[in-house]
DNA sequence: TGGCTATCTGAAAGCGCTTTCAAAATAGTC
DNA sequence: GACTATTTTGAAAGCGCTTTCAGATAGCCA
């Protein structure tokens, strides 16, 4: 990093109030929010005097002021666990989105993963004054619904489903034992998990028993040595792939957390000689960008990241405006089959 | 979607303010808002008063009052042109971790690469009252600097360096260049480029005449036909080189506007039979995770998206406390060489 | 103990906007 | 033209916090 010495800027100048608008129409304050605010009953020249004035002065409304009147930011909050993350961004996009049709802003932040940072940067956030919350997943730190609920502001929850709360999302078990059964129906019978962190994050756990449910059910098990748990990313996959054949026979077919640990696994197996689909089926999930591109294109389950936003964002916007609301929508997963999966070759099946 | 009828959700009580907290404590607001905010001149006792009250209440200062009173939001605004963009998500990201450490909370939004929308979204921004500002590139809307005049707020840009305005970022032109210079070191003489969009975006156009200037000196050009301007992604990669094939005799080494846009002309280049780096050598922009697991595994221009967001959130906070700065850092980015590039073969030199 | 600082503390005045309430202006009626 | 029903309007009271200013307390020394 390199300092260039420069010029040293300054700063300020008084930005017109409400009052200066009100001189300058001659109306008073009252009237100038009337107009501003498009309230009825406000003669047509006085408006159009307001409205000019305005203009000139080029006013804006002092947003903290006007919240401390109205008691609503007209902000909501964001708390994900990971933003660098393509599913989260993708939500918080879509989320924005509706937000911002309706008037409201977006304020994000970034838990990591960790139940007391999410606490923390909820509280954060809470403190800002924000009008609604929007939340990962259903395992939260245990003062942080107290907390909201003292604010009295609506929450609602992503990605997962909950018993209790508000949410928006799918049923991860379920998806992701849909994703078995097809492998199962592949003919595959020893079939491998590498998940990203499960500690506090119920869609990786969640996942997870939805493999091993749905492969007991068809009568096969879940071996403890091809259930990898590892940090997220294409080196986590690598990593991930690589403990699982340290552990005894290899499985003919993985379901990874993320297909970026899917890309990672694929690498790996490949450095070792093994043939994707041929000697390993691998599936992904989220649906990636890259994930349609990859050698063989990866199958995966998508998620509808957008849809869950927009769910989200139109769920929360619905309870601030004091509209009743369903506390539970659903948004399918979806397995998208590619070139990533095949049947196992004969001699891997004994 | 599927929407689970489920109990209707309601709202609401009054939380403690201020008053509340002196009340139980036996004191005067004043005091609670000295203690709250760490002033020096409290007696012990009350402090501690205060405290416990506060905490018993489970009081939360409103954000709005004390914005009002102290004309300061404690928010930062930033406006990329697109938010699921890895390189902008990597610099909100540190951007956002300085300015949590300072206590300030950043409200990101997105402009699409239109200058008009950028207008719209950092108006809404500045109506929110924002304390500072973000932005991404040295071309806007030619009323937004006006606007950010107006409100007297500190800005700084991102990503390219300025003449005029406070800056954060790298030689865009100069970064590319050395790219270019690598290749013809390598013994290269027909080189492309497939940029992102270059409309209303400095960056890409630098890289662009960076690259054309650089050949230029070496005796070489850029001919038009291997100029390639595509909208970012891996399609528009492979698009983009599709596009590139069709004009003529291939270029033996290509510059791309971003990793994604290289690892789509890598796929296009090896459907096409060409082998990477042997009949062409691709180099990207950004240094994404995935680049290193490419294969082969691609060179790039790195550059240091995280630092970008530090230094600029430590300029913004050093103007909104009045402190003084440079206004110009420049980050230098990092050609990394791995093995997508190689000299060419000796047919193809021709 | 009295007198004089040095500390602490609370009353009160904003910050800039919205909104209520009652007065002023206008319109409508007979 | 007097009188009532409507609109329009502005004065003023907050919203909940910070901060100034002056008064109350405490601390010290003679």
């Amino acid at each position: 990093m390199l300092d260039v010495p420069g010029e040293i800027l300054e700063p300020l100048a008084r930005s017109p109030v409400a009052r200066d608008v009100a001189h300058r129409a001659g109306v008073s304050t009252a009237t100038v929010s009337r107009v501003l605010n498009g309230s009825a009953g406000v003669r047509a020249d006085k408006r159009e005097a307001v409205m000019r004035a305005a203009q000139d002065l080029g006013f804006v409304a002092n947003g903290a002021a006007r919240a401390l009147s109205t008691r609503r930011f007209m902000a909501v909050g964001a708390v994900v666990p990971n933003i660098e993350n393509e599913a989260f961004v993708r939500v918080l996009s879509s989320f924005q989105e509706r937000l911002r049709q309706a008037g409201y802003t977006l304020v994000a932040a970034n838990a990591g993963y960790d139940l007391e940072d999410e606490l923390r940067e909820a509280t954060f956030l809470l403190e800002r004054g924000v009008d609604g919350l929007m939340l990962v997943g259903d395992i939260h730190h245990p003062d942080l619904h107290t907390r909201i609920a003292r604010h009295g502001i609506p929450m609602v929850q992503t990605f997962s489903l909950s018993r209790e709360r508000p949410c928006v999302g799918f049923d991860n078990a379920a998806s992701a034992a849909r994703a078995a059964n097809y492998l199962v129906d592949l003919g595959h019978r020893r079939i491998g998990v590498i998940s990203g962190l499960r500690k506090d994050n119920d869609r990786g756990g969640a996942r997870v028993t939805g493999i091993a449910q749905a492969l007991a059910a068809r009568g096969l098990r879940l071996a403890p040595e091809h259930d990898i748990e590892i940090s997220y990313g294409i080196g986590g996959g690598r990593d991930g792939f690589r403990q699982m054949l340290a552990g005894g026979p290899p499985p003919t077919a993985i379901i990874c957390g993320t297909d970026q640990i899917a890309f990672g696994a694929m690498i790996e197996a490949r450095a070792r000689g093994l043939d994707v689909p041929g000697d390993l089926s691998v599936i992904g999930h989220n649906d990636s960008d890259f994930a349609p591109f990859l050698d063989p294109a990866l199958t995966t389950i998508r998620i509808h990241s957008a849809e869950i936003g927009h769910a989200a964002g139109d769920h929360l916007i619905a309870r601030m405006q004091g509209r009743p609301v369903v506390r539970l929508t659903q948004i399918d997963a979806e397995l998208i089959l590619r070139a990533s999966t095949a049947p196992p070759r004969k001699q891997a099946l004994d």
